[in-house]
Parts: structure tokens; C-alpha cells; sequence
DNA sequence: GAGTTTGAAACT
DNA sequence: CAGTTTCAAACTC
């Protein structure tokens, strides 16, 4: 269809700027990044997270982007307003899809370019169609046409905003939020996404396999959200799978042959004798009964372990993944990458179970050692030797089984996935699902520490230091409280536990590092700004876990701030600055 | 690079 | 809210 030449420039109604501006909206406005948090957060919890989230995958993984650019962004964000720093760039539509396709593409040599310039030619670049516009930015360096996204009409560019927020306050704000499913999944594979589309996608033709698709752009699974037909794009579809395998994973050529032929069910479809017809709700039907008609259920259809997923979805392993991710749109568009944890080859599922014994131990011997203690206070009230006993003890076990531990608990950060997936209630209570012999994640360890409480004295204790598991308490002098030495528990097996997840941190950074270099070295020693981009956006990934996780990390990882010099001073080689500026000389 | 297709945004 | 139109990006040739 030709849109042919409506003569003049639609504007007529979108310059008609609603006589309707409300000082609300200017707030809402104003708050794109931060502030949106005053007419989101009570509606979407999870969005504030979510954004700096995908700005960080999609964005921090390039190559320090333009942060001129980011500043400008921000003010732009904010015209008359004051401006607040805010630290969110595109809030909103930033996380168009298309934007940050384009965006990226921009970056693939690695030298940032202009972040995005539209080819508005109707629009003056005052509407949600203007990706920069969407974007909250002024267009800059654009192909547009008769463009007042500027600043010398920032006047009608306040209004326009009005306007488009008068429609839909919530126009600027990340249309992908992390899911509050906290669905993530990660297969060896592929990229698969931390979020899903707030208003999902409503995709005829394309299956949701192109790039005319917000989600399949976003490289997010179509949600419940979505009113897509025959959409490809959910967990499991065979047709998006078919994007994502085989050797031409990296020819976009192929990868798009591979999509029309999904679409036009020649891979799919007729391979899998799932009909062309609203594939997504029909194979989910098939999945899980045909009551798919709640859209939760929809979803989970789409990531049956959505719950427990959760649980293991912020290991701090996979403060990696929104790298991954980002690097993997950074570079090419919608996850044409695999995923594969620096610390897959390295950890054995074994390993895990040492850990969890290990762990055990620890509580134990912190067990008996209070109640050791307790007597020996007693006798001697002034000769405490307090809060050495646990470390002192612990130490000791730990220099013999760290290695192990290291390996064990980074293995986790894959295995866990499956794990979850196929028993995830089958787990066992040393952390292990027996059945399968696979461990569970550290996240959910950590979730389960109070009943690891409970089990490592009941069950656990190889050497039945503790043996009678819960009578432990009745045995303490004085009748001293399970909860004191549950807590001295809980506090040596998470500190130790933390130590080790941040060493394998370290060993995934130093890793990464080596990667990088070596990546560098491969290509004639060409700067590599999307790794280091990677490296320095992970540590910083690794620095604000927490205000990232949706809680579960966060409960897991005890008092990270309080001891967090202990903790570096613990970590082997490198830390954070290290691998960073290691990073940044081999450059 | 022109033309077509597609789906979000805008509008009725 | 559904249907239609407009728009610009994605895609094809």
C-alpha cells in the first residue's frame, strides 16, 4: 500500500496538541528514567529494575557508548524541565526494539556510532514513530525530513510530548520489563530473555520471527502480552529454534531464510506437525491442556518453570547473562549468539555436591563450636575467643575444599537450569536433586538456607557431627536457643558460600578477560570496545547485583556491603578494578 | 536504491 | 474498544 504522498504533512493532528497538558504529565515526563517510578512503580514494581536492566544489556555492552550522547539523551529526555540526572538514557521507547536493532547495527565494527538516525519524513519526528522521538532524544545527524525534534523546536517538541503522553502516559517508558515472573532461562544455545513486552506484540504475519516483531526484536519470547497469530516465537517453537541453530547461527542471510521458512512452515509447521494457525496457543495448548486461556497460564506455557527459574535466576552467575545479551544484540540484532558460561566447562556437577557437604560442615563444625565455646565461656567468661572459632574452623576446611567449592558452585550457574527444569520439586535437602544427581542453584540454596538449617542438621552431617540434627539445640549448654546457633549457621555457611561465589566471579571475570585478549589477538589486535564494554559492564553488573535482583539474590547473599572488603580481600587475584583496568591495558 | 511488507502508533 | 489510516522500519528484489 502506498501511503503516497499525503500531500501535506499529517501534522495536522499531531501538532493538534491536546488543549489538554497536565502538569501530571510533565511529570510523567519528566520522569522517563527515575521519576517514571511516580506513575510506574505503583503499577509495574518490576519496571524501574527493568529498565536500567535492559539498558545495561542492550546498552552498557557496547563499547562505552556514546555517553555524550547518553547526556544528551537525558536532557533532551527532560526539555523544560529541570533536569535531573537522570541515569536512565532511553527510558522508554529506548528499548524499542528497532531502535536498539538499529543502534546496534551501528556498532558493529565496534566503533560507536551514531546511536540511531530515523528517516522521518511525515511525523517531524514528533511521534512514537520517530525512534528518537520514542527515544526521548533529539534527532541528530538523522535523515529525517522537515524534523522539529530539535532544539530549536523544543517548544513543539514539549507539546508534541504532551501530547503523546496525554495519550499514553506511559509512551516513554521501556515497553520490555523484566518479567515479574523472573522468567529466565538460559539454554546453552541461545539468549533467551530476562523480560517480556508490557504491551506485547500483535503480529499477523511475520510470526513473530522478524524483526517487524517488538519481541522477536527484543530478543524476548512472546508473553501473554502478545496477540500475535501464529506466533513462532515462544519457548520451544521449533521454528524459532531453527533461528538459532545450525552453523548459519551467524549469517543473518541464513538466519532470516531460516525465518521465512519457519513462517511459511517449512521448517516448522509441517516438520512438527504443529498447524500454521496460532501456533504459540495451540502448541501451548498442547502442552498444557487446552485450558490456556488465562494468560498466566499462556505464559507458563511458555516458561513452565517460570517459578523456580526465579529462584536460580539471579545467581550471580548470570549477572553474565544481560552481557551476553548485550553483546549479542550489540553486535548483531536478536540473539544470533549463544550463551555459554565462562565457568561451563570449568565446574562438574559433582562439584556442587561438594560444596553443599562442604557447606554442611561448616555448619556443623559451627554448631559445635558454639556450643564449645558456650562451655568454655562459661568456665572462662574472659577468655572468648569469639568470632574466631567459626572462621578459624572454617578456614581450615575451606583451604582444603576451596578449589572444589570454586568449581562447584560456578557449575551450578548451568546446571541449575536444567535441574529446575526437570524436577524442580524433586530437590533433596542437602541441594542436590538425588534423583537426578543435579545440583540446584545457588540461588535456591540460598533460598532454602533456613531449611538447610533444619536438613543440614537433620540429614546432612556426613560425619554426624551434629547427628541428632534437631535435638542439637537441647544438647547446647544453658538451653541456649536453636536460633543462635541456627543463626551462627546461617551466617558461616552463607558468608563461606559468598566467598565462593565471588571468587568464581572473579574467575569468570579473569576468564572473560583472557577471552577478550585472545579475541583481540585473533583479529590482528584490533581494540575489541564491545568486550571491554563487556568486562567493565560486568563488574559493574557485579557490583549492583543486588539492586537488580528481585529479591532472591539479594536474601542470598548476606550483608554484602558490610563485609564486602573481607570479601575482596579473600578473592585470590583479581577483583573488580583488576580485570577491569587488566582489561583496559591489554587493550 | 526502489519498492514492498509489516506492525506500531495514531486516529475515527 | 474495534476498525482504519498513517507511518517508518524491516525486508525483498
Amino acid at each position: 500500500m502506498e501511503k503516497g504522498e499525503r500531500g501535506d504533512f499529517p501534522p495536522k493532528k499531531a501538532q493538534s496538541e491536546t488543549p489538554v497538558k497536565k502538569l501530571a504529565r510533565q511529570l510523567d515526563f519528566t520522569g522517563f528514567g527515575a521519576a517514571s517510578a511516580a506513575v510506574v512503580l505503583p503499577e509495574h514494581p518490576q519496571q524501574p529494575p527493568a529498565q536500567p536492566l535492559l539498558r545495561r544489556t542492550v546498552k552498557q555492552m557496547q563499547p562505552p557508548p556514546p555517553q555524550p550522547q547518553a547526556q544528551q539523551q537525558q536532557l533532551l529526555l527532560m526539555p523544560a524541565q529541570s533536569q535531573s540526572p537522570l541515569p536512565s538514557i532511553r527510558p522508554v521507547k529506548s528499548e524499542s526494539p528497532r531502535t536498539r536493532a538499529r543502534t546496534n547495527v551501528e556498532v558493529k565494527d565496534g566503533t560507536p556510532k551514531k546511536q540511531k538516525q530515523c528517516n522521518c519524513k511525515h511525523s517531524k519526528c514528533l511521534k512514537l514513530y520517530c525512534e528518537c522521538f520514542a527515544s526521548g532524544i533529539h534527532c541528530n545527524g538523522c535523515n529525517c525530513v522537515n524534523c522539529h525534534n530539535n532544539v530549536e523546536n523544543e517548544a513543539a517538541r514539549r507539546e508534541a510530548v504532551e501530547a503523546t503522553l496525554e495519550r499514553n502516559p506511559n509512551a516513554f517508558r521501556p515497553k520490555i520489563a523484566s518479567s515479574p515472573h523472573g522468567n529466565r532461562e538460559i539454554k546453552e544455545e541461545e539468549v533467551l530473555v530476562l523480560a517480556k513486552h508490557n504491551k506485547g506484540c500483535h503480529c499477523k504475519k511475520s510470526g513473530c520471527l522478524k524483526k517487524y516483531c517488538e519481541c522477536f526484536q527484543a530478543n524476548i519470547l512472546c508473553s501473554e502480552n502478545c496477540k500475535c497469530m501464529d506466533c513462532k516465537n515462544f519457548e520451544g517453537s521449533e521454528e524459532r529454534k531453527a533461528l538459532f541453530h545450525g552453523d548459519h547461527a551467524n549469517n543473518m542471510a541464513c538466519i532470516q531464510q531460516a525465518a521465512n521458512a519457519a513462517i511459511t512452515g517449512a521448517i516448522g509447521s509441517s516438520g512438527y506437525g504443529s498447524p500454521p494457525l496460532s501456533k504459540k496457543r495451540k502448541g501451548q495448548e498442547l502442552f498444557f491442556g487446552s485450558t490456556a486461556k488465562d494468560p498466566s497460564i499462556h505464559r507458563l506455557g511458555q516458561y513452565p518453570q517460570a517459578n523456580h527459574i526465579k529462584a536460580s535466576g539471579h545467581s550471580p552467575f548470570l549477572s553474565s547473562i544481560p552481557a551476553t545479551r548485550a553483546s549479542n544484540s550489540a553486535t548483531l540484532g536478536p540473539s544470533k549468539f549463544t550463551y555459554r558460561s565462562l565457568l561451563a566447562d570449568i565446574i562438574q556437577p559433582q562439584d556442587l555436591k561438594e560444596l553443599c557437604s562442604v557447606l554442611v560442615v561448616f555448619s556443623a563444625e559451627a554448631a559445635k563450636t558454639l556450643a564449645d565455646q558456650k562451655n568454655a565461656m562459661e568456665r572462662q567468661p574472659e577468655d572468648r575467643m569469639e568470632s574466631s572459632l567459626a572462621s578459624s574452623s572454617s578456614d581450615r576446611l575451606r583451604s582444603q575444599k576451596e578449589s572444589e567449592v570454586e568449581k562447584a558452585v560456578a557449575d551450578d550457574c548451568s546446571s541449575a537450569n536444567q535441574a529446575e527444569k526437570t524436577s524442580p520439586n524433586e530437590s533433596s535437602s542437602d541441594g542436590v536433586d538425588v534423583s537426578k544427581g543435579r545440583p540446584m542453584s545457588p540461588g535456591t540454596l540460598a533460598l532454602m538456607c533456613d531449611e538447610q538449617d533444619t536438613m543440614f542438621m537433620a540429614a546432612a552431617s556426613p560425619k554426624g557431627l551434629m547427628g541428632h540434627g534437631y535435638n542439637t539445640s537441647s544438647q547446647l549448654p544453658h538451653g541456649q536457643g536453636m536460633t543462635e546457633v541456627y543463626a551462627e549457621q546461617e551466617r558461616i555457611v552463607l558468608t563461606k558460600f559468598r566467598d565462593c561465589l565471588n571468587r568464581l566471579i572473579t574467575v569468570g571475570e579473569i576468564k572473560e578477560t583472557k577471552c577478550s585478549s585472545l579475541a583481540r589477538a585473533e583479529s590482528g589486535g584490533v581494540k575489541d570496545p564491545i568486550n571491554v564494554g563487556a568486562v567493565n559492564a560486568r563488574t559493574e553488573t557485579r557490583n549492583q547485583q543486588e539492586p537488580f535482583s528481585n529479591g532472591v539474590a539479594k536474601s542470598s547473599v548476606p550483608s554484602t556491603t558490610a563485609s564486602n572488603n573481607d570479601l575482596l580481600s579473600k578473592i585470590p587475584s583479581a577483583e573488580n578494578g583488576d580485570v577491569k583496568s587488566k582489561t583496559e591495558k591489554e587493550t
